[in-house]
DNA sequence: CTGAAAGCGCTTACAG
DNA sequence: CTGAAAGCGCTTACAG
């Protein structure tokens, strides 16, 4: 900077003041619009570049946000990853990330990284059951915001959720205008074990109470919590909703245990959409490469990026957040393929 | 850090060497086990953390890379990305993550920013078919170290790369074993199109000829370079190779084709493998949720993350690389499912 | 409108 | 073995 300032003529507090971008607007330092622009183009001839570390010293904001992710992390979050990305460029922000490996103590270790080169927030993206311990938290509160997926997971805390319960109710409502009548619902757990399944349960009632009359009765299957379903459990779904119950569609928990059942459907002889409607939740790349494509619920990661951006940014620069919008919630979107 | 100096009695200069871990080794300062030890503890004590933006501002290593990858990068590269955290994270290292976006005043514009951060080393996961420009690579040129995927994009540059004839190689030593007699190959594209092509077409013709007189003669189909493929261009692919050449297994150049060729079988009441066994080509994560589990080739991301860190590492530190050594091959994998 | 100077938190010769 | 001091590249009151 020192070496503009020589070769201009003028001291390095111009050339900071007008290379600063937000120009001779702060401080009470002011540049004549000449001087300014011999500035930058003396500045760029010599290929100058701002020192963030120095800007960092001087109490400067650091622009990074840092994301933890898990690394046994589903190929979901890092679509996720990509539209947060996207979303922080556009604010001018940059993200490092580093990787929850189920250790404490080194996830700790990370945290304190962050915070040394001045990472002042945090998004996390963890699986919804979370391993973080009293240390991890404890290191977590010490940056100027942290955000959650799914749950915060500490009083007050920032968080992003996707509407489960409107995705299943957006299923149901799509299921019975394409003429089905036996509704059924496929649960990987019971709602009480998993709060996410309740959230579908949830809408999945709320579906049927809004038909009216036009559904015949509830059948919920739920599983015992194993996940990915080995194929003998898929095949006891079937069995149970399709075979016994009768019904006609199926609302999955998630893609890959639609991916099952069509798979154990077709075990069976039977063909779907034809004898039985599927519709999967999260929209994951295979989604469409199945055959048949499967219809399925969309997280919408464009809208969770800008929510969590909202979010990050504003506890990041010290606004209060009334608790009311401390938690936010993404409509997912129903993506129609071949499985209804 | 100079709280520290003052609760234990002694400098930052002692404080300083002790914190940075390298310890009493370093420079001429040298402090005694006992005085260490207090220093440790009162530091732990007050909460202390160093400060990277003072460290970097006195030329120390910034210890974090950059990684530019596609924003419609396929969901590959975001596993590979995995695979590098956890190396770089073994290593000490961070990761910066940034994408393109086609715009490359705006790519350019990122890597200005890693180099102002203090960031030395960059990785690049770009499609083969990099919409690099002049600008973009003039940039580049800036970091030590710059590592690329599949091709090096200057001469001299570094790169990581899959050994593709290899996977290919192995493809069809796997289907003679398991008695196929006529093996077909399915490209995307023409081999003098695409030199990812040309490396596959190279390890089916060496498989063929490893295989002596097993094999019964050469069939490839070659695509127009259209992906991912549309139902037509996949029956018609199927027609040529199964129907016409009759072909009992094929082996195609990534599973997005395999999957949609397995379609296409279906459709002709064929069925996968009795009919044709097929092998794709990535191990993407729909392969062994796909109906049936696809066989294909891994692209091994452990092995390519450790290979492009220790290029990357060496470049940073200015080790001069031969350039016998500036591309590195990894082995890939041949995961074995149903489809064969 | 512009300049001279302090200081952010470290590291590192240099002097005891 | 330990201390005093310079300086990395910026920003920002403060003084002209």
């Amino acid at each position: 900077m020192s070496d503009v300032a020589k070769e201009v003529g003028v001291t390095v507090t111009a050339v900071s003041a007008v290379l600063r971008g937000s120009g001779n607007g702060t401080g009470n330092v002011r540049v004549s619009p000449d001087t300014a622009r011999r500035i930058r183009r003396i500045a760029s001839r010599l290929g100058y570049r701002p020192n963030m570390a120095a800007r960092l010293l001087k109490g400067q904001r650091n622009n990074v946000l840092g994301v933890l992710i898990g690394a046994e992390s589903t190929p979901a979050n890092y679509e996720r990853l990509s539209a947060l990305e996207q979303e922080a460029f556009r604010r001018g922000l940059r993200l490092m990330i580093g990787q929850f490996r189920g250790d404490s103590e080194r996830t700790a270790q990370y945290i304190e990284d962050f915070l040394g080169r001045g990472i002042e927030g945090v998004m996390c993206f963890e699986n919804p059951t979370p391993s973080y311990d009293e240390h991890v938290l404890r290191s977590l509160r010490r940056f100027r915001g942290v955000v959650f997926q799914t749950r915060r997971l500490f009083p007050g805390a920032l968080c992003v959720d996707v509407d489960r319960a409107a995705g299943v109710r957006a299923a149901v409502a799509h299921l019975l205008a394409r003429g089905r009548r036996r509704i059924g619902l496929l649960l990987n757990d019971r709602p009480e074990n998993d709060p996410l399944m309740a959230d579908r349960l949830a809408g999945y009632e709320e579906g049927l109470v809004q038909a009216g009359r036009e559904y015949e009765g509830r059948q919920v299957w739920m599983g015992p919590g194993v996940y990915p379903p080995p194929p003998e459990l898929a095949a006891e779904a079937v069995g149970a909703l399709a075979e016994q119950a009768g019904v006609d569609a199926i609302v999955c928990c998630n893609d890959v245990w639609a991916i099952h059942l069509i798979k154990a459907m077709r075990r069976l002889g039977k063909s779907v959409p034809e004898d039985l409607a599927v519709i999967g939740f999260d929209n994951i790349n295979a989604a469409e490469l199945f055959d048949p494509g499967l219809t399925t619920i969309d997280q919408n990661n464009a809208a969770f990026a800008a929510a969590a951006m909202d979010l990050l940014v504003a506890a990041c620069e010290g606004v209060a957040i009334p608790v009311s919008r401390r938690t936010r919630i993404v409509p997912p979107r129903l993506i129609v393929r071949e499985s209804t």
